[in-house]
DNA sequence: CTCAACTTCTACAAATGGTAGAATTTTCTT
DNA sequence: AAGAAAATTCTACCATTTGTAGAAGTTGAG
């Protein structure tokens, strides 16, 4: 379920980077720099939404995508899969806590305590 | 650099059930069931050690293989990446702590105390 | 009703992964 | 030292996924 490609990431990154729905043709222009025929940004956008990762909806004329769920919820999801992945869970968050930066450590901490 | 395919997931898996190094065969009888080629165990022994998933030394006639990185240091790296997938790790960070098992939290507990 | 915009269908090329035969190298045994 | 057995490398093929986009079909606005 992981989106694996280059392009697909950046479409992801664009659509997160706007909050709220774009079309087709605002992810085409975020992605200006790649220079993309329309065509392949819709097939992009169609094949994330086969793998649940995007949601679309008519608005007028043109569709409009949304990711499916918020970055940060997509970022703690893959998260929870690597350390889904087995092995020893307890193992594997004692390594994870060793090495994350402090910056990270000290967010931990607080995201904890407030649960 | 995430080990991607069904069978290189299996062979990693082979290789961390067994601690310590296996040669090629060994691997081939741990998979028995897919009744394997030799040359097919090799080449993909081969693809993860170009990835740097599994290091190689001589050992008599044979080679001898080993997970690069131990199971648990293995899933530690895959959640890092996931957070640095970019987007904002503090929220990555709370809605992973919100959505872990009361077990994985309390063991995150323990291992934050630990640092 | 027509035109422009948008979508769907279809297709192809590149990369990755599963699979394994052929050829080559190594080394153990005699 | 020679031959045989085992292991490795080289090469190749197929399936799937992803990047890319043209052609054809659909639809909404004026």
């Amino acid at each position: 379920m992981t989106q694996r490609g280059e392009l697909e990431r950046a479409v992801m990154q664009a659509l997160w980077a706007a909050d709220g729905s774009l079309t087709a043709r605002d992810v085409a222009e975020h992605l200006a720099d790649r220079d993309l025929a329309m065509t392949t940004v819709l097939t992009v956008l169609g094949r994330l939404e086969s793998k649940g990762l995007v949601v679309r909806s008519r608005a007028g004329r043109a569709h409009t995508y949304a990711p499916a769920a918020d970055r940060a919820e997509h970022t703690a999801e893959l998260m929870r899969q690597a350390l889904d992945s087995g092995g020893d869970r307890r193992d594997a968050l004692v390594r994870f806590v060793d090495a994350v930066s402090d910056d990270d450590l000290a967010a931990l901490r607080r995201a904890l305590d407030e649960r």
